[in-house]
DNA sequence: ACGTGCCGTCGAAGCGCTTCGACTATACGT
DNA sequence: ACGTATAGTCGAAGCGCTTCGACGGCACGT
């Protein structure tokens, strides 16, 4: 009752084992009358090439592991489509995708996951600007592709979003809108210090496209709660209370906004419009009003990454793969035209 | 520069390549002093087993599948700690986990992924009451375990969430409250009728619950927006104008029914009490004020689905594991003391 | 003294596949 | 007519491991 073996269907078909071989893989050519008895013979027998064995003769597993942090951070709609959308664009090339969560002594465990052979090439999730994993998959030699980035990319594939464009969108939209003080809610110093690359790299392009326009940045750092973003708002209101838009990178925070403007009796957007950058529609679409937000093509992201790795392993010449997707504008509640700051009612401590 | 085999460490530890497989499985007994060569051998060289040669020669490949709905519905931050949650396990266990998102064309599908013997045993995520993927897998004959269950579980091995007791500890928080009218809001009728099992199994479990306090059982269907989620709200409120607390399974209605709520003038908890069933601290915390919940041990399920596969294949004894895990209710804001229902103002058709 | 058992080790036979070299039969140019 | 490609096939040698049977010791009981 086990599965049926290529030499099975070879003896089925009245040819030679190597014979079947050639006829699946196309490796040698085979006239189109054994190639049909061969077909035929495989149906018949509901015959699947064996994967592991496959994988020890050629070399070539088929198989490529997904890296991520173990206890993810901030994971939720978003990572969990780049997880969805790689492991289907990997069954799509006749890839199987496997897990890696990588543990806090992380180095060398991934050295011995590597060297099991198990898998033709790894794509990285969640890579820091500065990333021991990579300097590390480098060095085992083994084919890698990422989403995400560190500070130098230069000779490395990788799809990541486009955070510097993203943030560029984001402000011309708002003084599209008229709106002239914007301000920038960023993740925490921490984070950004630690080398998040969304956070660091939606900064700079805050600063540029707010340099760009004419415009002086304001920008804030903010823990990943809604307490944080409460407080934080209102200090930035105070120190400058002719801000009318904030575009935010704390999805956790620009809730804590929302909910310190509501209490104050600020009505958004009619008092304040937020735009939420880089922001899943599940997350952005529980708030009142709902976020009009960047979001981000996660699932295509996923696709991307796994279609660069395995690229790599496919062709012969290696061709560097990089590639940048902005996030696309999605208009829901929460901006709209600049008010007259000096019309708002004062926005009194709220929290206490 | 290749990994070395175990040929190359037989050679350095002066034994033969069958002995250094004894001293590596523990198959058969070596002695100490051998042991100690051969170990200190595989550390020089850095060896590690080839996974797919070992797998071949022993006929277990070390690897389970993790089978979940390739255009994930609902999926968010409870799914991500399934899947990280079974991964981190798989891994501790010497597994690797594999992603397999099936199609609409599933079953086919599945019976030829599984026919390439390139997995040991199935987990299953997001079975519905009937699926057709159980009887897939019992017929091919394949081990399999499941995050959730059918409507008849017998004879299969299971971790799901205790839906039923978790609509009980909801009500039951609700009533020691003092709330005596309590509704409840499911999923959409269409999907109760499609055999969601958290839709059908919460639904009797609050039926039930709701009649041992000798209440009157309301409940509601209702789409997963926040927009189906006003409505519904506003016609249960004028159904029932004393109704006083809302034990909710629809995260994205829930939303709703606050925004409806906040926008007829009424105050969370103050006139109404909110408790959002399985759900998680991420969306928990995205509302204001923070929703009471009863959140699920996700990551704990993926753990003892995992296990419970991974038991399954390693005994010889074939044992029967089924598992059902309470969520746990987290306190936060939006459910109080019931209110006197007449003292409440009038909530006048708000959303146009 | 002898058989009996187990410990520790070895060599060899696969697991199901890919791939190499070899071989035959046909098609080609000149 | 001849060598020379090329299509089409075969057999055999692995890929790196597990596992089986065998064999030489040494410790037993009697």
């Amino acid at each position: 009752m086990s599965a049926p073996t290529m030499q099975e269907v070879a003896k089925r078909a009245n040819v030679a084992l190597s014979t079947v071989s050639y006829a699946l893989n196309g490796t040698r050519p085979v006239s189109e009358e054994t190639r049909l008895r061969i077909s035929r013979a495989m149906s018949d027998l509901g015959y699947q090439p064996h994967a592991l064995a496959r994988g020890l003769a050629s070399k070539r597993s088929h198989i490529i592991a997904l890296l991520f942090p173990a206890l993810p951070r901030g994971f939720g709609a978003t990572e969990l489509e780049f997880v969805t959308g790689a492991a289907e664009a990997a069954q799509r090339c006749g890839y199987h995708l496997v897990l890696w969560p990588t543990e806090i002594h992380g180095v060398s465990e991934l050295q011995q996951l590597v060297r099991q052979s198990l898998v033709d090439g790894v794509l990285v999730m969640e890579v820091r600007l500065s990333d021991d994993r990579i300097e590390l998959l480098r060095q085992i030699g083994v084919p890698f592709s990422m989403i995400g980035r560190p500070s130098d990319p230069a000779d490395m594939s990788f799809a990541d979003i486009d955070f510097e464009q993203t943030t560029r969108d984001a402000v011309a939209y708002l003084v599209q809108l008229g709106h002239r003080q914007i301000a920038f809610l960023n993740h925490s110093e921490e984070l950004f210090n630690a080398g998040y690359g969304a956070s660091v790299r939606a900064a700079a392009g805050f600063e540029q496209a707010a340099r760009d326009a004419g415009l002086t940045p304001i920008t804030r750092f903010c823990g990943d709660t809604a307490l944080a973003g409460q407080e934080v708002f209102e200090e930035l209101i105070r120190a400058h209370p002719d801000v009318t838009a904030l575009a935010s990178m704390n999805e956790r925070a620009t809730v804590g906004v929302m909910q310190a403007a509501a209490t104050g009796g600020w009505k958004i957007p009619d008092d304040l419009s937020v735009v939420s950058l880089v922001s899943s529609a599940r997350v952005a679409e529980m708030t009142l009003p709902p976020l009009t937000a960047l979001t981000p093509q996660s699932a295509e992201l996923g696709r991307l990454g796994v279609e660069t790795l395995i690229g790599q392993l496919e062709e012969d010449h290696i061709e560097l793969v990089q590639r940048l997707l902005p996030c696309r504008l999605v208009i829901r509640g929460s901006a709209g035209p600049s008010p007259d700051p000096a019309r708002r009612s004062p926005l009194t401590a709220a929290s206490d």
